[in-house]
DNA sequence: AATGAATGAGGCTTCATTCAT
DNA sequence: AATGAATGAAGCCTCATTCAT
């Protein structure tokens, strides 16, 4: 099992003192609590500027709008995901398999940090999805596990590479997603990466002797 | 196997069953509809009554509430896919391996009809996900899916074996979802569906390996 | 103290047995019902039929609107009591002031008797007063307690004799049902049943004694 | 004394200061005509956003809900009336005897202006009866009311007295809201009190003179 | 730049009453 | 006579957004 206390991944565990500073981080700040603590159905603008300290209209003055907010928080997260998956994936010292097991322990773990917001943060999605900008932070987190896994995976035909790709990201994805909607213990966290883990292993594995 | 590709349709699609049911039916079928074309975001009371052609009064003659009408739509495509995983499952002629393929396309095919429906439906879950009757359902799902890996994973120790099918059960239902939310093609939806079963199986067979 | 077991007082410590047959009885009994355990604001047409047993069809056949009912509750509750006001009041054998004393007694209790029912019926009393019945069963009780006070204060000339009728009446009336808003024990209302009827009582003494 | 025949006329018509106080002054005029207008029964957020010419919102910025604008309305009687028994009461330059009389006079006076007002604001009573700070107001009044009464019935016992001043202030409470139901003139509301004063005069000579 | 009062469309739900069966 | 499904007006309240100060 990889190290827990892999700095790259201990940057999430304070994720209050992560976000930058000026008024837009206050307001960012004080969406992602009232998300956490009233849920999306609250999530209101006059409820963000109150926790901020702030007036609806300054907040107007940075987001054209709440979904813009949302996004803004979703689109954050996503930066930061992208930026741990890169660090541990583009770690060349180790082999493919450790990589992808390491990656999925800090993936998971870091999908249950903060996980109140992280749901209501999906109970929010239909507000932002459609936001054009939304794609491009996605492909970017798509693009670096594809990198990934050309190594893990050589002689993979294109076309069962690109799916495979697909499939492991997204049942990454999709089972942390589903996994730290409810409240987890560091244990429970543990334990069912680790099996995540065996399965997307046994999956490459068996990609690899069929392609061998 | 009979035919389910598309249980939830077919019973909207007999006007004589849904006139019996009388105005719960056709309310429920305008719901869908309005879910499918507007969205969760624009599901209201009234716009279901409109398009039911009856009005909001009748609406709430059997429904208690708004969430009332998602909960039992959700609940009617949890009944159904209950009915073809059980179906699928129990089927004692073929090896366990080949009833889990056969439910992995089922599952994904019938994930991808009325997608739009479905996609809406889960933007919809905050509004009915606290409603006590929605874990029975989802319970009952998840028993036959327990059963049938009793079998699947003999040898496997109890709390490996919970974790297994937990985890086996929330891939499907998650890359199912994910993969959905897309419209895809047949083909798409077939060679996927392949994918995914191929990396369930690696890991059925990574397990029966383990505790062998 | 006057007798507590006058029968015709007791009638009204029965008050469900009180009520006449048929459909009109059983809706009317209903509705007492329903005007006690959810109050006037929750006092709905179909909640009586719900409680009697019936449609709301029914009802309908009977009283030509919500208002009506209400109306015929309090029409029957001023009918007993005037009933019982006539009985007390009229008792010639006993002396003026001991008639008012037994009158207040009775008038009181009764008043704390369903209390609930009254209590929410007097909350209805928009829906119903402006109904042209009421003045008819009102004026009523007023013409016999006049007619008693005419006894009680001989000398006292015809203008002063209205007002002090009027007011004595009222302040019966008033408190009576202010008293009653709140659950008392029987204890509490024969103690201040007491103290109303010593106040009238002083109030007729000091009338007779200004026009002796 | 200075002249508060009408003190809650008179505060609403001070322009300037209903203005300083900002939307709630004029939201509370409005509610008042409303109420007095169209009576409890039409009393609703949307006419008193009308009548005050605001919106809906801006009510709601200023009042939680419905109740709370008729709680306002009678709290602000209250208060008014508390003052008014007060400067009454405690002129202990004159008898009690005579206070009681004045109090008597002014009070009923009072509750005669805006006679359709008040009304109204009873029959809206169960949409606020249930506010936690209905009681504090109407507690500050009664004490008042005691604090007068030990001075005119010196040497009854506490339990008499604390009964005693209960009924004449329930009473007087009582007779006033019953006499103000209907539209008087001056002269007969001068009438009425004086004999509602004789009444309770009354009752306090009979009480001092049987705890003598 | 910041404020926050004001807006008002729009959502959910109730319920008195009617009328076809 | 009885039923009770259906109606739809009307009520309460929220909240994203604007704009005068």
């Amino acid at each position: 099992m990889p190290d827990r206390r892999n700095p790259t991944i201990s940057l999430r565990k304070t994720p209050k003192q992560a976000r930058s500073e000026g008024l837009v981080a206050i307001v960012l700040e004080a969406a992602a609590q009232v998300l956490a603590k009233e849920g999306a159905q609250r999530f209101t603008t006059a409820r963000v500027a109150e926790k901020a300290g702030v007036s609806v209209g300054s907040i107007y003055q940075y987001f054209p709008n709440k979904a813009a907010i949302l996004f803004r928080l979703q689109s954050d997260e996503w930066q930061q995901t992208s930026a741990m998956i890169r660090d541990i994936l583009e770690d060349a010292s180790r082999p493919p398999s450790v990589r992808l097991r390491r990656l999925v322990h800090a993936f998971i773990r870091s999908e249950c940090d903060e996980a109140d917001m992280r749901s209501a943060l999906n109970d929010a999605v239909p507000l932002y999805r459609d936001a054009p900008e939304s794609h491009q932070v996605r492909a970017e987190g798509q693009r670096i596990f594809e990198n990934f896994l050309r190594d893990a995976l050589p002689g993979v035909p294109d076309t069962v590479f690109a799916l495979s790709a697909n499939l492991i990201a997204t049942t990454l994805k999709a089972v942390g997603k589903e996994f730290s909607d409810t409240p987890r213990t560091d244990d429970a966290i543990a334990t069912y990466a680790e099996a995540v883990a065996d399965m997307l292993c046994a999956y490459l594995d068996d990609l690899r002797a069929r392609h061998a």
